[in-house]
DNA sequence: CCGGTCTAGATTGTATACAATTTAATGGTG
DNA sequence: CACCATTAAATTGTATACAATCTAGACCGG
């Protein structure tokens, strides 16, 4: 007989924390916004106790900013911080391709398999499927390091790409090669090529960025 | 009259993260150790609810592991986590010692400065307080990258080597050269000189792990 | 002696209730 | 009208109490 997965002894605040934090990572929880006690509470069912430490949870993980008796907030986005991301996420990918190259680690196919799911989420316009396949690709690449720490650098890192992404993005800004990219960098690591693979991920990632930064300005000029 | 500086105001939660994580990360807690609540609690006098949610800030922050049920503990450490997280802190500081020579910080003087004062730290045999002076110097050299997220991931990345430190670091490991290679950086981050101030920190890095894996192996043998 | 079941104690998880603080609104005063 | 006290409402902070779960040891059949 099947038994069943789902663990009902798993505590509110558990799934609260991955709710919470998807709700944050996709915007529907924008920055700034106030994250009121109550009114989580009573939309998510449950006491302010176990609400209170997701809130402190994500606070550690840098996506909630608490202050002493006024409240949460959203941690805030500006556009310096698309640079400073982006130019510390290059130092941390750049390390994850070296090792996984060192390992000649092959992620081609399933990079493949990805592409062709994004062309779908493309088609539908479902730009957080489009995100998550990113996602997805980027922590192949990390987790490939076989370096936890690294893995979990990248991933906090990537959460506040994902939020500046849903913050400043627009359907049309999404870069129609943006899978030829992945796919070139995942031939330069399978081959152990890792200059080779590291040169492709700064020009990929320089592209998004400059393509965040300036839908930011043409969205920030007309109110 | 001079105002109280003690804002009486302050939650309890909030200097209870500090002394919790300033205990973990001097070994006061060492990892592996269980983190009882009501133990804890009644040893910081407060009740389980400020505790708690102090323990999720820490789990955040990854130096405290929850497990649902099952309760706490301060986050395990292996040998391999002091390769990995040297690999990884080898690029952050790169990233870090790069920005701040863009701009030839100069951090000589404060070097000098904490130089003496690590001097008389060893002499009184203060691993805490020399372990705090090292600190302070990468966090200068993070402070001058204007990157705050960098900031926040070297921060991080500190507090795990701390434990590590403090772990595995007998008084007499310290090298008696670290200032003399924390001032020869400091030298090329203020005339500029980036990639030689990296390769000083490469090689000063490499030393001060290789340091740490022997003084590792030398106890791990015998019981 | 080994493995399994059962129960008591220890420990964690959370709702409720109340205290403390901040915020917003009110009204007076120059 | 601007400015400042005063107060009520909203919100956060935490202690207490109890429910849920896990752990360890006793007990028992093989």
């Amino acid at each position: 007989m099947a038994m069943n997965l789902a663990r009902s002894t798993e505590p509110r605040s558990e799934g609260l924390v991955d709710a919470l934090r998807e709700a944050i990572l996709t915007g529907r929880y924008a920055p700034g916004t106030r994250l009121v006690q109550d009114d989580l509470a009573e939309a998510f069912g449950m006491s302010r106790i176990p609400l209170r430490e997701a809130l402190r949870r994500l606070e550690g993980e840098g996506l909630v900013v608490i202050s002493p008796n006024r409240g949460a907030i959203v941690r805030p986005l500006a556009p310096k911080d698309v640079v400073d991301l982006y130019d510390l996420r290059l130092a941390l990918e750049a390390l994850a391709l070296r090792r996984a190259s060192e390992r000649y680690a092959d992620l081609r196919a399933s990079t493949k398999t990805r592409h062709a799911q994004a062309r779908q989420a493309i088609a539908a316009r479902n730009l957080t499927a489009l995100f998550r396949l990113d996602r997805d690709f980027h922590a192949d690449i990390a987790a490939a390091s076989d370096n936890p720490h690294l893995v979990a650098a990248l991933g906090a890192q990537w959460s506040q790409i994902m939020r500046v992404m849903h913050a400043y993005f627009q359907a049309g800004d999404y870069p129609v090669d943006t899978w030829d990219d992945h796919e070139a960098i995942a031939d330069a690591v399978a081959h152990g090529e890792a200059d080779l693979a590291v040169e492709r991920m700064s020009a990929h990632l320089t592209g998004s960025r400059d393509r965040i930064l300036a839908s930011l300005r043409g969205h920030g000029d007309r109110p």
